[in-house]
DNA sequence: AATGAATGAGAGTTCATTCAT
DNA sequence: AATGAATGAACTCTCATTCAT
């Protein structure tokens, strides 16, 4: 699953071969689908394992004072130390407008993703750290759309990405000074 | 050339076949062969296409002083109505990761367009538009992120991308009082 | 298809390859695919050809007088000639018990085929060829049954087929004296 | 192996899978191939086990003055009663074709029996019960041919079956009055 | 400029069989 | 005696591409 994983990285859906996954994996291919029946159930698998890796990564953590700094930087550094996890996570969102698994899969994740930022967002208002009067709900969907954006391989130029981030803490107040 | 362009936006390039493309003109394969003697050379003229097609779109138009606002809520319209056009460009970026061609045309293309935004905040912040010190260089690439992020199908409900970009307009202090 | 024809006769439906097919038309898989866009369209094709094959030498001919004779002989001739067909019948009615389109045509013909024999029963009767009270119908299943048998191997040894079916002729009184 | 045998009768050697044998057991398939090593194994097995649940039934029983009928209609309550039997037996007639093996078994068997009808009718002409001057041997070649008929899927139906069968008595003079 | 026919290479999947335990 | 895991070989089917016309 792992070598799928990084398949879809590396050459997108579009090049994902079971028998190239096999290889890597040093099986042959019979075995591979033993475990995973149809190709199909590989990519299920996938879908879940990205899910996974993105969600424990999203929990927010480290001093509740700079918390919502944090997470952004953490998931850039998440982003630049494993561009495969944004790749696949765009290839997934992707899928998600022609495959209803994969929607309903994506979309309760991006719900959840929107969700934990709101919360940050409300509870830095609350202690007086960001701006009051702030939209928590539209502003946590400005962030979620740059985190998204940035994963993307064009953006993901260290330059770009970390300009568009920056500038987002710059607003937000929670830059370090 | 522009049934390509259709196909890959409802079934991704996962899902493109050059059979499809020549039903959908009602011509034979071997027709299409003669005019794009590969698949790659088909794809090349959907990705000009595309470029083409947004870089258009992308001019900035109408009154100096709304010009900013016009222009977020001109991208946001066209992926509204055209959301071919997001998805074939989110294709074409996951793409670029993998093919130098590809790349090298949407660097191209990313440049301009972060180019032509900053060129926008420019003339805003010298007509006193906008907040003077505004760092015109990394909120144009958190313009284009968020631009980019809600192409893409789960960002493209419209609640999700409109809330990130009215947030935009917002901060930007662009946005119709 | 008239070596897929050969070769059910040859291996059966188990033994039914669609590469030995193209192969011994000497042309490509695809082409085969081109022509019959699945295997069981292939055999579809071969179970109509089976069907005309057999229709077309059932229609009695001959004068009147001899038509019963010469079309139990007719058919015992052409089974020898060509036992494929026979293998090819048998192997359609065993898998008309597993597949409906098959059933509905194997059923068909053999309504057909009773309604044939039972017409040349019937003429014969009249023309007091035949013992007067004899009854059409069940001495119509019986020859089709025995005709069918002979074209089982096991049966379709020279001695046995041809025995059953001279003992059909004596008691039906039609034997050349 | 009566997994096998079912599986045979219900799809033919054209879908016997040994997984689905170990599966209706309810054993591994490794364990299948622990008692039968190969699947030819298992099909021989099977054979076998035909051969003798029909050489069984096979045996002329009840009151000598009524033999022949009765085998008549034993045997063709036999086929009513357990269709299975009828398939697999076809099967294998089709199978001896191409397998020395099977031919070798089904040749052998098919010699038992028409010897036994062969037996039956010696004992009835010489008792009286049946016309005198009639031939033994292509009796009971006709006889065999119509029994083995009758076990075929579309000359299976009750109507078909019964009318050559009682043709057959009528001819004979053992029906009923 | 257009097409029906053909093809090589490869795709996902299946299956009888074997191996280690 | 039994099994989960593994495998080679083969299967049907697909697809971009080419050829002859």
């Amino acid at each position: 699953m792992l070598a799928a994983f990084r398949q879809i990285a590396e050459r997108g859906f579009e090049g994902l071969r079971t028998r190239d996954v096999a290889n890597e994996v040093g099986v042959n291919i019979a075995t591979l689908h033993y475990y995973f029946p149809t190709k199909e159930a590989l990519i299920g698998a996938v879908l879940e394992h990205a899910m996974d890796r993105f969600r424990t990564t999203l929990e927010p953590h480290g001093s509740p004072d700079s918390q919502l700094r944090n997470y952004l930087r953490g998931t850039r550094k998440l982003l630049r130390e494993e561009p495969e996890l944004g790749a696949v996570m765009t290839e997934l969102a992707l899928r998600s407008a022609r495959d209803a698994e994969t929607r309903k899969i994506m979309e309760e994740m991006y719900g959840q993703w929107h969700k934990a930022v709101r919360g940050l967002l409300k509870r830095a208002t609350r202690q007086g750290k960001l701006r009051a009067g702030l939209d928590t709900e539209s502003t946590a969907a400005l962030i979620v759309a740059t985190l998204t954006a940035v994963a993307l391989p064009p953006m993901g130029n260290v330059s770009w990405g970390d300009q568009a981030l920056r500038e987002l803490e710059r607003w937000l107040g929670v830059s370090k000074r």
